[in-house]
DNA sequence: AACGATATTTAGCCATGCCTAAATTTATTT
DNA sequence: AAATAAATTTAGGCATGGCTAAATATCGTT
């Protein structure tokens, strides 16, 4: 049979449930089918072919979960995502909030080679324009950054972005209209307790400095590192 | 209906109906099945798909030729798979014989954007690590250059290299173990009459002048040259 | 423990692109 | 002008990966 586990399909269901098992998620038929834009049914099927390949342990009405096999090219893809991007950024010139759906499509190239190498022409880079971890070419994915939400932090905290939940173009848009980038450092000036704004201060592009409001919806999505 | 022309199938039609006609070939269903390890029955099909539309005419038993949208769509996919290849190449480091099939799968992706923008990250390089000419940005694919195949050389001319015809990746490994690669200047010092070898002699990579004989079959797939 | 709501699977359908075998058209010979 | 050969199309099937509607299993409530 040609059976293979490379296709565009089984890969984009792979990633998908990888990044559902590491949000602690439950991976059911519905949960998948809302990620991918499918429906339920759709699902059970692929569920199948990817438990007949080994890919995933899938007990019906129980739910699935990747194995071994199924982890590691899932991983790969996140890698390869993750790489494209930062080259696309890093290399090409392109906005943060340009590349994802670029590269939703040059992960699916097939070439270990051609990601090794590019990855190399990098230099290695630890983690993509979103501050997520590159895994490296043997499939380790680690992050050993102690990132937390900027909602947590207090008045009078120095916190430094470095990264984002979630990643959809407008959220990144949003990001870059307000000043908002990887490595920026600012200060949490207030926390209003009426709305839960942050009341922040930083050095813009410009070199001037200034306050800005970030909404509360905003702050619970930015990452930052506080030293 | 969904029914768009931008599938790896369609586009891998259109790209090898491009390929023959540049050859003057009539567009038979024989020949496109040959081209692409398929079927005649169903290049058949794929000729009504193409045809509905509006990417190719076709009469049936006739053959077919591509439109203009069609022709647009082909060079743009040999604009790609160009500039792709010459990536690999100079920029990572890859052999003029193992990017073909890589540069298969880059050509697919669907992003002007991001062609575009390699391309100036490039230079906006004019050939391929082939010596064939890259479509610009407009789909304008032009060479003014004068090739001539290496056999018509007479005893006592010299050659520049300047492209391959065909390029399956054994005959550019061949050409690799001879020393034989984009801009070599070589003089033919002698043409044998018993079996139409050419006696050549080039400086190699070590600085060192030495004779080879390049076989007839060789040298009639060589393009170079001449000042 | 039984009911209703919700989640999941099954059944049956469709589009794409490939295949083989059979029918048909076109080209070549005599 | 037939007859044969070669090329091409048609017919019928298969695999993949979607869909909807109906059947079934599971879960939360009372
Ligand atoms: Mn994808
Ligand atoms: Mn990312
Ligand atoms: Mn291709
Ligand atoms: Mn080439």
């Amino acid at each position: 049979m040609n059976t293979s586990y490379k296709s565009k399909s089984r890969q984009d269901y792979l990633k998908a449930i990888l990044s559902l098992e590491l949000k602690g998620n439950k991976i059911t038929t519905t949960s998948i089918s809302e990620k991918l834009c499918t429906k339920p049914a759709s699902v059970t099927g692929m569920f199948k072919v990817l438990s007949d390949l080994e890919l995933i342990k899938y007990q019906p009405y129980k739910g699935a979960k990747l194995t071994q096999l199924g982890r590691n090219e899932a991983i790969s893809l996140i890698r390869k995502h993750r790489l494209w991007e930062t080259f696309m950024v890093d290399y090409l010139g392109f906005g943060w909030d340009e590349v994802h759906e670029v590269a939703e499509q040059l992960e699916h190239v097939e070439s270990k080679d051609l990601i090794d190498k590019l990855d190399a022409y990098m230099g290695n880079p630890p983690f993509d324009p979103h501050g997520d971890p590159i895994p490296d070419k043997d499939g380790n994915l680690t992050d050993s950054r102690r990132l937390i939400q900027v909602h947590t932090l207090q008045k009078g905290e120095v916190g430094c972005i470095q990264g984002v939940l979630g990643s959809n173009d407008t959220f990144l848009k949003h990001l870059g209209e307000f000043g908002i980038k990887m490595g920026l450092v600012f200060t949490v000036k207030k926390v209003f307790e009426y709305d839960g704004n942050f009341l922040v201060e930083f050095v813009g592009d410009d070199g001037v400095q200034r306050e800005y409001s970030w909404s509360r919806k905003l702050v619970e999505q930015l990452l930052a590192e506080i030293n």
